[in-house]
DNA sequence: GTCTATAGACTGATAGAC
DNA sequence: GTCTATCAGTCTATAGAC
């Protein structure tokens, strides 16, 4: 599959493959300068298509919008998955999502510019954004509050404001490690450290 | 001064209190779908002008935005040093400052849109947030060394990574914050409260 | 100081050919 | 599945009248 296969007669290997570039090609976009300021044709150039050709793919700028998000959740939520499994804590897991985005800047710009974008009531995102807001420290409180019940959390740490907190140094480590793009690495936050760091902090010795 | 006298032949007491107008609009948009998307056209509606008749007071939509910036810093800047010179400690100081613009909330919206959309290098804010995110975090920390000095910071915290962590704790609380529009207050984040709580667990006993 | 008119460029989406 | 052409709308900024 994939590659450089000629368009078969059904066309169906090609715009898979197409498909893939473009979502990729709009999470890096999207990322760089928003949503609203990203555009379909500056997308569809940067994987070598027209912006009629890319409609054919995705509906509208907003559909493309939702399968982004709906890609980068499977992703995440995988391989989360995959860590707790594997038996690492919650602060644990989240310190090494951390880890893979360092790597991936693309993908913690893409997050940072549409969760302040989508804080406006009318953007396509706003929706998405809500219910990640309350579902993700909802939670992380629930893990903190087994936490506390075997005695791990700091006795003197509230759940719910301690939930609220991780999800909070998280958002905004990340607009700090943006704004530092370019300084020597030594000068920029160790944002899985500052993470550890942080859970470290809440827990008992 | 102000108000309703009528255009004087200079023309000078009615341009005045429309460049604040126009602020103040500016502000409000900004903070709405932030500054790429806001449109001039938009903002000078909203006091009742043309957008040419914007143009005249601010030559380009950029200096309107660094008008904007330099007219927050000067706000904010002076009443953060009152607070200082009534005793307040830098933690107490920013949590009165949160509480000021959780009255505000346009003043949130508008910097949680604009430092994550200056995050990329060619927007016309990104020198202005560099500067301010080497800065804030640098006055903090030095801040901390002295608690830590006098025996006030827990022995165990860092004065440079907790630094970090107030501000990151502040730019992430407003995101959850704007994204609970419309809860219950009850169940929105109480952000001073957040902040104090903070504060408060990286000092000793 | 504010206006109308306009230049010149960009936007998302559609029609219809191949 | 991809294209060209196009529609109807938006944008920043400028020219020039009053």
């Amino acid at each position: 599959m994939s590659s450089a296969a000629p368009p078969a007669s059904t066309g169906y290997a090609r715009g898979r493959a197409t498909r893939e570039e473009i979502l990729e090609a709009a999470v890096q976009l999207f990322g760089e300068v928003g949503y609203r300021t990203a555009s379909l044709r500056e997308i569809a150039s940067r994987v070598g298509i027209s912006h009629p050709g890319l409609l054919h793919h995705f509906p509208s700028k907003a559909a493309l919008l939702e399968a982004v998000l709906a890609r980068r959740d499977e992703v995440d939520s995988i391989a989360l998955q995959a860590d707790l499994d594997a038996g690492h804590s919650l602060g644990e897991a989240f310190a090494r999502v951390v880890e893979r985005n360092v790597a991936r800047p693309g993908i913690v710009e893409l997050f940072v510019s549409l969760s302040a974008e989508a804080t406006s009531a009318g953007h396509p995102a706003h929706a998405y954004f809500r219910r990640r807001y309350a579902e993700v420290p909802a939670t992380v409180r629930r893990d903190f509050e087994q936490l506390r019940d075997r005695g791990v959390l700091r006795p003197d740490v509230d759940p719910a404001t301690a939930a609220r907190q991780l999800v909070a140094v998280l958002d905004g480590l990340q607009v700090q490690w943006l704004l530092e793009e370019g300084l020597p690495p030594a000068e920029r936050v160790d944002m899985p450290a500052a993470v550890r760091a942080f859970s470290a902090s809440l827990m008992v010795g």
